[in-house]
DNA sequence: GACAGTGAGACACGAAGTGTCTTATTGTCT
DNA sequence: AGACAATAAGACACTTCGTGTCTCACTGTC
């Protein structure tokens, strides 16, 4: 993993960067000089520059963001408790990140690339190495995977494009979700409730 | 006067730009493209491009802050009161003004430079035009300029560095202040109290 | 005193912005 | 309908700026 605190601050200064001008108009040189590093600094840590350095810090938010579900997912008292909370939590979070708003108000495209086309695989792939293990009591691993998959989809969706039915930040609302279309699907092969 | 409304889209579409990015970031096409115009169209409004535009609008922007300041002086009572008004309503708008403070945080040099060494010859002129005759009934118009421009250097400088002895917002310290400082100087020369 | 890591800066390259121009289109006025 | 003004679109040469790589000098550590 990196540890190297010269690392954080690089992708704190390219997170901030990226709020204060947009992923567009940001420039190594910015993120370099926020960061109080030089240049050459900086490609010796990111070899291939912006999007590799971009990368990383997708992937550094990915985790944050997983490892702050986590947390909120461990008082849960049963299995319908751990979906409602999880699908709640989430949505509050993508709701009220700022950083989220801003890139998908400056570059629309990218953004949304990000959370459906391109960036989803990974999405799915982080969501399911945090989540998979704490539904891991209640079914097989083939199937957490499963409904990771499909709770991380449509979190997504509804958090994209809010319904007039459903809104996943409600706690009525999460839960009657969950216990309309997600349980039955997975009830069978829950190992117990 | 500009009063095509096409001009005044383009400056309302540069002030916005400005806001997101950053002086410094923004392009003349991202201008056009945000006031909806042809680059051509912008460089046959603003002949000499991106230093003329910006020029009109800050003169516009002066104008506006001066034609409000005026309005808040309608109701003044007397001579004291004229000058407390106009000291406080200026500290306030500066402090509330979010182009200002995002100027001031992305580029400190280019806006303190319009606020104190290029730009303050223009705005004492602008301000001495518009508030000279507010103060006419009072006093010599000679002496209402000079008395102008003392005001304007002052609220700038506490409100750029804002003092623990003086706060030219509050309605108190600026009528003290106005009654210790600025009084006393010009009383002599008064037509009337 | 060797050594790894860093900052500063030179460098060539490519991308992007600039300012000017021409051409085609649109809507208006007569 | 035809003349006209204003504009959008885009071509253009030119310049600026960002990029990625490199070298070299400096600093602190073992």
């Amino acid at each position: 993993m990196s540890l190297d605190p010269a690392e954080l601050r690089v992708l704190d200064a390219a997170k901030l960067c990226c709020e204060r001008w947009g992923l567009a108009k940001v420039t190594i040189e910015d993120i370099a000089n926020e960061a109080g590093v030089s240049r050459a600094t900086l490609y010796r840590m990111f070899p291939g520059g912006k999007d590799i350095l971009f990368e990383a810090l997708r992937v550094r938010e990915l985790e944050d963001f997983f490892t702050r579900l986590s947390a909120h997912l461990e008082g849960a008292v049963d299995f319908e408790d751990l979906l409602v909370r999880c699908v709640m939590h989430s949505t509050h979070e993508l709701r009220g990140d700022q950083h989220l708003s801003l890139m998908l108000a400056s570059e629309p495209g990218d953004t949304l690339g990000q959370l459906t086309v391109d960036g989803l695989p990974r999405i799915i792939r982080v969501a399911t190495a945090f989540l998979a293990p704490l539904v891991e009591g209640y079914m097989p691993m083939s199937e957490g995977a499963r409904l990771v998959e499909l709770l991380a989809r449509l979190v997504i969706s509804y958090f994209l494009a809010p319904s007039e039915q459903v809104d996943l930040g409600d706690p009525d609302s999460a839960r009657t979700f969950i216990r309309t279309f997600i349980l039955p699907a997975f009830q069978p092969s829950l190992i117990r409730s």
